[in-house]
RNA sequence: GCUGCGAUGGUCUAGUGGUUUAUGAUGGUGGGUUGUGGUCCCGCCGACCCGAGUUCGAUUCUCGGUCGCGGCC
């Protein structure tokens, strides 16, 4: 049985649902990140108020710290975290390509450095899977290997070619695996191959033979052009089932989101509206704009006057500009509030419209109000 | 009143008798940030207190002035 049903279409944007073992999900829909088990500077139950009914959280830093025996005597992630609605974690393939973490990768699996302790670890497709079935995610994720952007087309090729080869070990990892605590848990593929239309529709092909709850599309936001994601985006749904769930790793903004859902994508994660809302990058209905600007300091108006969020009924954007330059922690906590209330209040809007075959009318005015490049 | 020290972008500073690119921080401004993390990263703007003297040439040395800080009467 698939783990998710389409409901509505319109054009190439559809409604539907994920069923995972802690509940269904709407989507399209946005995951933020909680790396460390936590989404920062927002509390949970603030999330779930925001409707957001799924997260993502880091497999590796998870194993890393505080160690899987402390989640597993926490009875598995969900509950050491306090969150009992749906929980993808990433395997921490995309940490390949920072400087921070990567050591040496060969066909074996990745060794990484651990940044707490500076000792040598080896991650083989085998130990990603196992960990995350110790963690007790709704939704694993395969050890994927990411080249940087840029790279030439062969190596995008040989990274596609290693990922394949490590998602069927994955794969069998987990079938093979008695002790899982999350009986449902769902394992989910990740496509490769860069801007190469070839190479991905390849690698996504392969990835669907092998037989995955999805097969989700990585190696975005790292510096390609917009267009390049989305066309990649259609080209590999094109040799993919149509009920393949479709999962846009690590993206994004405002904009890349609606337009990758404009292309029939349903599911996004990043980090990218909680580092904004920290570095004072603030998106309203007219744009993002940057709260800690001169011009700010006398403007008395909340931070977007189409919002409802308390933030924007409560403070001004002098007072919020105020506690930014100042660094309280507060503003933290208040911009990154409203982010996450407007890309909530974003996919809420995708959903209704996609239902009520409007998207394209939606999408053309959210754009036409938001300008801008992201 | 006498005397010592000081005066460099808006603010705090480094440094120098001479390639007309005078540091750095902060600030202002523009851009960036996307499956770890940080109040982060990149570009640009912006100054040698005033006057006289010495010198080929002074932000730099000398004298005077102004202002600031300290000491003494």
């Amino acid at each position: 049985m698939s783990c998710f049903e389409i409901i509505s279409n319109d054009s190439f944007a559809r409604t539907g649902l994920l069923n995972t073992a802690h509940g269904k999900v709407m989507t399209p829909f946005f995951m933020p990140v909680a790396t460390k088990g936590a989404v920062k500077n927002i509390n949970n139950f603030q999330l779930q108020e925001l409707g957001f009914d799924c997260i993502i959280s880091n497999a590796f830093i998870s194993y890393l710290k505080p160690g899987l025996s402390v989640i597993d005597n926490a009875g598995g992630l969900h509950k050491f975290m306090s969150w009992d609605k749906s929980l993808f974690t990433d395997s921490g393939g995309f940490q390949l390509i920072l400087d921070q973490f990567i050591h040496n990768i060969s066909n074996k699996g990745v060794t990484f450095k651990n940044p707490f302790d500076k000792s040598i670890e080896l991650v083989s497709p085998e130990k990603a899977v196992l960990i995350q079935n110790s963690l007790g995610s709704d939704v694993a994720m395969c050890l994927d290997h990411q080249p940087l952007f840029g790279k030439s087309r062969t190596d995008y090729l040989d990274s596609a070619i290693r990922t394949i080869e490590w998602a069927k070990r994955c794969k069998e990892a987990h079938y093979s695996n008695e002790n899982k605590i999350n009986k449902n848990q769902l394992l989910f593929s990740i496509a490769q191959g860069g801007i190469h239309k070839d190479i991905r529709q390849k690698c996504a092909l392969a990835l669907h033979k092998i037989g995955f709850d999805a097969v989700a599309l990585g190696g975005f936001g790292i510096g390609e052009a917009q267009k390049d994601m989305y066309s990649i985006i259609r080209s590999v749904k094109k040799v993919l089932p149509e009920n393949n769930f479709t999962y846009i790793m690590g993206i994004g903004s405002p904009l890349e989101l609606i337009n990758a859902v404009s292309n029939g994508a349903d599911c996004f994660d990043s980090n990218y509206p909680m580092r904004m809302a920290r570095h004072g990058k603030i998106f309203t209905s007219n744009g993002s704009i940057d709260i800690g600007k001169t011009k700010f300091k006398s403007d008395f108006n909340p931070l977007d006057n189409n919002c409802n969020c308390f933030v924007c009924k409560n403070y001004s954007r002098s007072y919020l500009h105020h506690l930014f330059k100042t660094y309280e922690q507060n503003a933290h906590i208040f911009l990154t509030y409203h982010n996450l209330f407007f890309i909530s209040g974003l996919f809420k809007n995708i959903r209704i419209s996609i239902n009520e075959n409007n998207f394209n009318n939606f999408k053309k005015n959210f754009v036409l109000n938001y300008g801008g490049k992201k």
